[in-house]
Formats: C-alpha cells, sequence, structure tokens
DNA sequence: ACCCGCATGTAAGTCGTTACATGATTCT
DNA sequence: AGAATCATGTAACGACTTACATGCGGGT
C-alpha cells in the first residue's frame, strides 16, 4: 500500500510547488478553487502564494492524475461552487515530498539589491525608504505575533505534538515572525546609518528642490 | 541635466529588476557579461542571481536604449571579450529607482511550505531534513561573518560612510547574515520540537527500513 | 585525447502576473 | 443604479531555467 499509490496518479511528469501547496491545503480541508486562491494571499501568503488564474488550471491536471477529486455544491443565494478534495494517493504524494530531497531556489530580495548600490542614492531620501520598510514589516510582525497568541489559546498542548495540522501552521507562523523580526532590526539599522550621515555630510542633501 | 538623462534612452518601457542590478554592478566597475554572470552566482547571489543565457540579451537591451556601453577588448590568451560600462543616463536611471515606491514582491519559501504540512509526514524524517537544512544555513552563516570581519579590516571607516560602495556592500551583507541566523534558529527550533515527539511518540520512526 | 575555464550567444519550455471575459447575488 | 463578493475560467506576456550551440587555450 506504502508504495502503489503514489506511482497510480503521477504517470511520470512531476509537480510543481503549487501542486504541493494546493495539496497542503485540501489535506485539512476540502475547499474549492475560489477558497484556495483566498487562503493563498491570506494566511499562507507569507511563504507561498498564487492567483486563481494559475489555481484553476493547476486543479484540473490534479485531477487529470487521480490526485484530487472535485464534487459540485449547488447553492441557491450564490454561484454554485467545484469543492475538490485529496485522494488517498494525493495524501501520499504530499507525504512523500516533504521529506524529499530539497534543492532551495535562489533568494530574490529587490529590497536588499537597492541597499546594494544606496551609496549612489541621497541618503535622506533611502532613509526614508527604509523606515517606511521597517514600519511596513513591523506591522507584518505585530500581525503575527498576535495570531500567535490567539493560536496558543486556541490549541494548547495540540500546538506541540507533530502529528497536528495545528502544530505545523505554528511552525510556519514561527517562520514568518523570525522573518519579519530579522527585517524589521535590519531596516532600522540601516534607517540609522543614513539618517546620522545625512547630518554629518553637511549639504542640504535632504531638502525639497522646489 | 538632471532630467533629460533619464527619458534619453528609456523610451517608455520600464527596466526590469534584473537591469537594475546589471546597472548596479556596472556602477562599482566595468565587466563582461561573464564577469556579472560570476557575480551574480557568487558575492551578490544571496540577494539577486541570475544566468548568463539571462543576463546577455539584458545588457544588449540596456545598450539599445543607452544605459550601458560596450568596448571589445581583445585577447591573446584567451577569447575576446566585451566590456560594459554604465553611461551617465544608465547611473541616473538607477540613482532615480534606487528610492522609487516600492512593491513588495510575494515572498515564496519552499521550507515553510513543506513545514506547513508536516504534520503528515515521519517526525524523525522530517527532524533530518530540518537538521540538514540548518547545517546548511549554519554554514552560509559563518561565511557571511567571515567576509563580514574582512570587510571591517579592509574598509575602516569607510565602512560608515554612507555614499561609499563599501558601505553598501556591507548594509546588503547585513541583511544576509540577518536572514540567515533566523533561519537558522528557526530550523533548528523546529528539528527539536519533532525530535522530540519523535521519541515520546514511542515506535521505532527513526530506524533504516533495511 | 579529454576536460576545464573563458567567452558569447540562441531556443524551448515552465512559472507567474496582468488582463480579458462572464455572470449571479447582495449591499448601499 | 452601481459597487462588492462569490465563482470560474482563458489569453497574452514577461521572467527565469534548462538545454543547445560554438570555439579557443591551457592543464593532466
Amino acid at each position: 500500500m506504502s508504495r502503489g499509490a503514489a506511482e497510480d496518479g503521477g504517470s511520470d511528469g512531476r509537480l510543481s510547488v503549487l501542486a504541493y501547496a494546493l495539496l497542503g491545503l485540501l489535506a485539512r480541508e476540502d475547499l474549492s478553487g475560489y477558497d484556495l486562491a483566498a487562503r493563498m494571499k491570506g494566511r499562507i501568503g507569507f511563504f507561498w502564494s498564487a492567483r486563481h488564474s494559475q489555481i484553476y488550471p493547476e486543479l484540473a491536471r490534479l485531477e487529470a492524475v487521480g490526485l484530487v477529486t472535485h464534487t459540485v455544491v449547488l447553492q441557491s443565494d450564490r454561484p454554485d461552487k467545484k469543492v475538490y478534495a485529496v485522494t488517498a494517493a494525493g495524501r501520499e504524494a504530499l507525504a512523500d515530498w516533504l521529506t524529499s530531497p530539497f534543492r532551495p531556489a535562489p533568494n530574490r530580495d529587490e529590497l536588499t539589491l537597492r541597499a546594494y548600490s544606496i551609496w549612489l542614492a541621497d541618503p535622506a531620501r533611502a532613509a526614508a525608504l527604509f523606515r517606511h520598510q521597517e514600519r511596513r514589516h513591523a506591522e507584518q510582525l505585530a500581525e503575527y505575533e498576535a495570531i500567535e497568541t490567539q493560536l496558543v489559546g486556541w490549541f494548547g498542548d495540540e500546538l506541540w505534538r507533530p502529528v497536528s495540522p495545528a502544530f505545523a501552521t505554528f511552525a510556519a507562523l514561527r517562520r514568518g515572525i523570525g522573518h519579519e523580526r530579522a527585517y524589521v532590526e535590519w531596516c532600522a539599522w540601516l534607517a540609522e546609518r543614513l539618517e546620522s550621515a545625512d547630518g554629518t555630510s553637511g549639504d542640504a542633501g535632504a531638502a525639497e528642490p522646489s
């Protein structure tokens, strides 16, 4: 049983990471394409996202290889919808992928790229940019920490049991918190450096042009 | 002069982020396409990268709109090369971009995505995965910290002058250090949780299959 | 003889975003 | 009447990866 199902649907073409993102959501609850799109710009949006235009075709592909199925749910007050559920083969494909050899994709961070050329910019303007980003990330951090508090309240001990979905949610959230915390610190450090230099350097780089 | 040059080459099509990455490197020193590709998988690789197949056409585009120029350097022992230099218009386009309104691209982190479904995996295998990643990131962190030490040695006070390229290098590097540090901590935390649960849960999930 | 580093390009294909397209129902 | 939410798709384009293609010179 543990080796048959993985081969059943897959034929041979490997799945995209998006496919696993969808399977991961569907392993927790049955959802429509619309719901999946909503999840992708909400909760899990900070580590994976996709638009509905990418999700609908991907769901069709997953169904074609037998990793998900759908049932049409008729609604009177709203448009009907297709609710997708993961199959046994889908669950297994997901579980296999989770611990499979991992090749990290190259990082791309536009703000760091800007920092790399920041010596060409006006220090005052640059400082404003990084202060702004500092605020953005501080807000995001606060939001995550609020969710963390809620999580600890709702689920108690369950949060520490690795077989629980709540644990996995918590784990991902901790990554988000660590990420934002580091980002805020960096922005603040850089902005501070830029601001202090703006004064010492003398001339009116900070003044409005008009 | 401060407003003519920006419009000269650009016609109207916006530049890709890659274009600014290349301009940022060329603003520091003249380089061939080959050299640029090398930079992109070395030093600056941790916040931006590109293959030569993407770089060569992009350089042609930049030259077409007058932001860079090239001179052919004949070599006897090696193939001739085209060495690119940024123009005044190029420098200005870069400087303008640096502090322009910034729309952060969506984050995608496959390891966090895996963590989100980790409740479906065997805890022992999952722990191994995150321990492995912890090591990888710890090595990366050590490397960055070594570079930081060198940087502080070579350039002294220059590192604290925002108009110096060394400062910008330092700033980007600090981001890398913060990032890796947070990542290592997260991997270690998660691995620990997975390992402790593996023992309490009882059976031999950690044993070799053969 | 063969591989590696230098050096420059093109082509095919995947992944992702933006925009196009439609249509029902509910709220203001 | 107009906007917002729910709901599902397709099309065009841009960004990026992998593979194809070529050729010289130096080291083993």
